[in-house]
DNA sequence: TTGTCAATATGGTAGGACCATTATATTATT
DNA sequence: AATAATATAATGGTCCTACCATATTGACAA
C-alpha cells in the first residue's frame, strides 16, 4: 500500500498557507497581507505563483484586492456570495430543467419561510415593508432589471430572518437562476406580487406559518406557469 | 445619471466569457478547451491572464486542468463537491456554525427523504443497499476513511432518489464539511449506523415518510452531539 | 512483437519590464 | 499661511520570454 506521490503546485503550496493562517486565527478579517512582491520573497516563489495564489482566494470571497499605493491583499468578512456563484455555476453545468427548479424553489421556500415565521423580528418585517415599497415604485416605472433585482431581494431578506446564513446562501443562485428564466420569457410583473407579499408579510407578523407557507407556494407555482407559457422552450427536459 | 466605467480585469473578461459559453450551452462537461497559449492569441490577452482567469475556474469546480501533450481544460460535471472549500471558508471566518450547518442540514435532509421517499425506485434502494454492505465491511476493517466516502455517498444516493439533480448538488459541499469535523474529532463509527441505515431503507421501501424523516432526524442530531462532544472548541458561538 | 528513446505539446514556474491607480510628500501659487 | 498643482513612490494588473515537468505519440532498435 504505498502513499500518492504529492504533486501539489506552487500556487497552491501558498494559498493553503494562506488559509491555514486564517483558520488559525492568525489572519483576521481586515487584516492586511504584504504585497506580491514581499509574499514572493517570503515563500520563495515567483510573482505569479503569489497571484494566482491570492486570484484563488479572491474568487473564493477570502480576500480582496485593492490597487494603489495603499493598496494590497485584505482579508474579507466573508458574505458567502461567492458560494452563490458556484452553486450559479453548477447550475448551468447541470443544465437545470424550470420544473427542478421550481420544484427545488417552494420546498427551499417552505423550510425557509417556517423558520422565518419563528425567528423574525421587527428589523427584518421593516426590511420588507420597505422592499415591497421600492418594488410597487419599479412596478410603476416600468423598471424591470429594478424589479428583478428587488424580487431576489425580498427572498434573501426572509431567507436571512432564519438567522441562519447558510439559507442565505442557498437562496441567491436559485434566484439568479429564476431571473435568468423570468427574463427571457418576458414575463412581466403586475402590481399584483405587491398585494401578495403584503399580504405575506402580514402572515408572517402573524406567525401564521401554514397560510404563509400555502400562500408563497401558490405564488411560486403561479410564476412558473407564467414562465411555461411564456417560452414553451424552456417546458422541454434537461438532460437528466 | 451616468454609467460606471467599467473597470473589469483582463482575466475577468476571459472567464466571464467562458462562463457565458456554457451557460449558453455551447461548452458542455466532457469538452476541452483551447491551449492556454491558444485562448491567450484568440482572446488578444497574455497568456498569464488566460492562466488567472482559468485558475478561477478551476478553483470554481468549472474545469479541470490536466498536464502533458493531451492535457488541457476540460469542462467538468459539476458535482458541487467544491463548494464544501467555500463553505469551510466561511466557518474560519466565522461567518457560519457547526449549528447553522446541522440545522440546515436536517432540514435539508427531511426535504429530500421525502421527496426520495415518493420518487426512489428499485435501482435507489439497490444502491442504497450495496452502499449499506460496503459500510458494514469498512467498520468491521476498521477503514474510516472508506466509511466517511460512504458515508457521504448514502446522503448522496438518497439525494439522486429525488430524480432532481439540485439536491444532489446542495448535499454534496454539506456532506463534504460534516466529513471534515467527523474526522477532526475523531468520531468512530459503530455498526449501529448500519442498523440504522437498514431500517431507514426499510421505511422508505414501506414509503412511510414521516417515520422515515423522525428517524434521520434524530440520527443526525447525534452525529451533531457526537461531534460537540469531541471537540468542545467548534462548540463556540458564532459572531453572528 | 516488444521495449526503448526521442520528439512534441501542454500546463507550471520564474523573472523582468512596464502600465494604471492611489496615496503621500513636495513644490508652486495665490 | 492656505491652497492648489505637481512629483514621487508603492501597489496591483498586464505582458513577454524563457525554461521546467509531465504525459502522449511515434520512430526505432532489439
Amino acid at each position: 500500500m504505498f502513499r500518492p506521490v504529492k504533486n501539489i503546485r506552487t500556487f497552491e503550496a501558498v494559498s493553503d498557507q494562506i488559509r491555514e493562517q486564517i483558520e488559525a486565527g492568525a489572519l483576521r478579517p481586515g487584516d492586511k497581507l504584504p504585497s506580491e512582491r514581499e509574499l514572493a520573497t517570503q515563500f520563495g516563489v515567483s510573482r505569479n505563483a503569489v497571484r494566482e495564489a491570492l486570484r484563488i482566494l479572491e474568487s473564493a470571497g477570502v480576500l480582496e484586492l485593492q490597487k494603489g499605493a495603499t493598496g494590497g491583499a485584505f482579508i474579507l468578512e466573508g458574505d458567502g456570495s461567492n458560494i452563490s456563484q458556484s452553486i450559479s455555476d453548477m447550475m448551468a453545468l447541470k443544465r437545470i430543467s424550470l420544473r427542478h427548479l421550481t420544484e427545488s424553489r417552494v420546498e427551499l421556500m417552505n423550510v425557509i419561510l417556517k423558520l422565518a415565521c419563528a425567528n423574525a423580528d421587527e428589523t427584518d418585517f421593516a426590511l420588507l415593508e420597505k422592499n415591497i415599497e421600492k418594488t410597487r415604485v419599479a412596478i410603476d416605472n416600468k423598471d424591470r432589471d429594478k424589479q428583478l433585482e428587488l424580487n431576489a431581494e425580498f427572498y434573501s431578506i426572509i431567507a436571512q430572518a432564519t438567522k441562519n446564513p447558510i439559507y442565505t446562501l442557498l437562496v441567491a443562485p436559485i434566484s439568479e437562476v429564476v431571473r435568468r428564466f423570468v427574463k427571457e420569457a418576458g414575463v412581466r410583473a403586475t402590481i399584483e406580487v405587491v398585494h401578495t407579499r403584503e399580504e405575506l408579510l402580514r402572515l408572517m407578523r402573524a406567525r401564521d406559518t401554514d397560510r404563509a407557507i400555502a400562500l408563497l407556494t401558490e405564488y411560486l407555482e403561479t410564476t412558473h406557469q407564467a414562465i411555461l407559457r411564456r417560452s414553451p422552450s424552456e417546458a422541454a427536459p434537461a438532460t437528466d
